[in-house]
DNA sequence: TTAAATGTTTAAAT
DNA sequence: CATTTAAACATTTA
């Protein structure tokens, strides 16, 4: 699920945890999973840790490992000092197994630190890739702006998304090229804090809806990395309770519920083959 | 049994 | 030719 909000957190995760320690190893349990040779990457140590849009770039000097997780792709983070205290940080999509115990039948790919603590790489439907990538080549090619950098505001952001006119809001809010990181889960609740109709073409969008949307992708966004991701990016796991997802997202998920602003019930359609939320009073 | 699920790329249709 | 829709990737759960 890792939108934006996820891979920061993530990142901020990592950055705290595994940067100055060395990788001794990389085990492969599924080689589709990782593109180009672990060999490169063996024996290097983290200098940096970066996010771009929503992937993750490890830097190790003369390569990075970029990460992808796609729809279900997870990271969870197991050290010595965190296991003594009972206490495991994962990244991703919530699901039963990966409170278990690590390495689980969906783990493509185990790197272990200097430390003795081991990150593992699961993907249940294995659309997520790790990449050795030189340092010199990690530019990502048709990426829009970073929605949290100052630069952006809404006028960027109403010419990016005039690029597809006729289409509904919400299906070119998804668009990389458009804004960085914005997936399904922040497009939806973006579409409902700017109190815009998602079927919305973004032909018919007036200067004052692009700026509310503009401050409701920044809204969502910045709500999802205040919760820890929509996934709760660290976890406290002594028993395995269940992780929340998304209890705080206002429409996304919430279809037949009523809206948490004025109890009309929430619809769901479908909106370019994906699941869109709405509340047909406050959208319009 | 069918549908849907966090994402992206590629092919096919309009 | 440009734009839009569908399929593909792989697996699980409702």
């Amino acid at each position: 699920m890792p939108e934006l909000p996820e891979v920061e957190t993530i990142k901020l995760v990592l950055q705290r945890r595994i940067i100055g320690l060395t990788i001794k190893k990389i085990q492969i349990l599924s080689p589709k999973s990782f593109i180009g040779n672990p060999n490169s990457a063996e024996g290097q140590k983290v200098l940096k840790i970066e996010r771009f849009a929503k992937l993750l770039a490890v830097n190790l000097g003369e390569v990075n490992l970029l990460f992808h997780l796609k729809m279900t792709g997870q990271l969870i983070l197991q050290g010595e000092s965190v296991k003594r205290e009972g206490e495991r940080y994962i990244g991703g999509h919530p699901t039963e197994d990966m409170m278990g115990k690590m390495p689980n039948s969906h783990t493509r790919v185990i790197f272990s630190f200097s430390d003795g603590s081991k990150l593992y790489f699961n993907d249940q439907r294995r659309f997520g890739w790790v990449k050795i990538i030189d340092n010199g080549k990690l530019t990502i090619d048709n990426l829009g702006p970073e929605p949290l950098e100052k630069e952006f505001n809404w006028q960027i952001l109403k010419k990016n998304l005039l690029k597809h006119k006729s289409q509904p809001v919400k299906v070119v809010l998804m668009d990389q090229s458009v804004v960085s990181g914005v997936g399904n889960i922040y497009s939806n609740e973006a579409c409902f804090n700017a109190k815009i109709d998602p079927r919305t073409k973004v032909s018919n969008l007036s200067n004052l809806q692009f700026k509310r949307l503009h401050l409701g992708v920044l809204k969502s966004l910045r709500d999802g990395i205040a919760h820890g991701g929509s996934t709760r990016a660290h976890f406290r796991d002594p028993e395995g309770h269940k992780g929340y997802f998304l209890d705080y997202a206002y429409v996304y998920g919430l279809d037949k519920h009523p809206c948490k602003v004025c109890k009309t019930i929430i619809k769901k359609i479908q909106l370019g083959g994906r699941g869109t939320y709405y509340c047909s009073n406050c959208q319009k």
